[in-house]
DNA sequence: GATTCCATGTAAATGGTTACATGATTCT
DNA sequence: AGAATCATGTAACCATTTACATGGAATC
């Protein structure tokens, strides 16, 4: 998953890694977390790999290493971005492949996204079953609060339904904020 | 993390692994995973830790493992859960830690609650004021997309604050699920 | 002049997945 | 009889966090 980010960030850029950390945390920094420790070794083994190049530059006295991706590496992350949304990683790394959906043709990204729909849909069919069994009213207080987390997150796939079909028709997003009333 | 989850799940039953797993499962399944790799090793050392007590029970021909807290485990839990929610765990780390509150005395869950509402009050300010400086509409397709992530997790935190005003005075929860209207 | 931010990383420890291995019991 | 599910775990591997270490450049 982070190759894909990492790769997904220099597609069209030159960056450092710093840079690149910063980029994350400004984008998909709500959902999904970078560190140092990490990425620095994994940005050479991509380069390693052939996915990305590294020039390396001197700024003043500091050195600088720039990283971009390959035709390799764009093929690779393009190859991942086209592929049907991987159901099974966590919500977070779905979030982050259609973070990209930019990049991909119209035609695919129709068809994943309608793929996607169908499943967060039938998400909503086992929680619906599941809610269905469970008691919401007159509960002991120590019950409470384990239902309502199963609460919580019904309501979330509702929201991602919503978001799915507004994207899907590429709404402007002014239009997708909730006003907040009480 | 999962040392609470295991404890909470055998406060006050007797279980095996294999019970306690379904019992994730079938309670916060859905944001938080565990794989028997992971937690029978785990069971194991948190009773020689002295957290929880083991007891072999054959039944048939299969033999059983037994796990409970263990007055030192319940304790170590419940300054866990007393804590304030820890602001810098992910999402799903929070909403386990809320999923335990019926254990916990009214008056520090109605703290915490209360912090919790003013930590992702603080976290909606954040998202509303990087929303003020980026386009929403006339929007490039290029740009579309990386920008609806931003506006999945704006709505999202207008849901939490929505649950968590919700739960904090304990509401019937049949009242919370938004009826889906296309 | 000090603090904060830019910029790069390493090393140790911990956390966690996946596949493998085994066998009993229950359901169809 | 065969499949699914109950039930326990190990071992190899991979991922990830956290603390440490270093120093230049910009800001206050």
């Amino acid at each position: 998953m982070l190759d894909y980010i990492l790769i997904g960030m220099v597609l069209e850029t030159e960056l450092t890694g710093y840079d690149i950390k910063k980029e994350v945390e400004n984008s998909i920094g709500n959902f999904y977390k970078v560190s140092y420790g990490r990425m620095y070794p994994h940005l050479k083994t991509l380069t390693d790999k052939g996915l990305l190049t590294m020039t390396e530059q001197m700024e003043g006295k500091r050195l600088k290493r720039y990283y971009r991706a390959t035709t390799k590496g764009k093929k690779t992350f393009m190859e991942w971005l086209s592929a049907p949304i991987d159901l099974k990683a966590s919500g977070e790394a779905q979030l982050a492949q259609i973070f990209f959906y930019g990049e991909l043709p119209k035609e695919v990204r129709d068809i994943r996204l309608q793929e996607y729909e169908i499943y967060i849909q039938q998400t909503l069919m086992q929680y619906e079953s599941i809610a269905k069994v469970v008691p919401t009213d007159g509960l002991d207080e120590k019950d409470y609060y384990g239902i309502s987390t199963l609460y919580y997150g019904l309501q979330n796939v509702h929201n991602i339904i919503r978001w799915i079909k507004f994207i899907k028709e590429q709404k402007p997003l002014s239009k997708f904020i909730k006003p907040y009333n009480e």
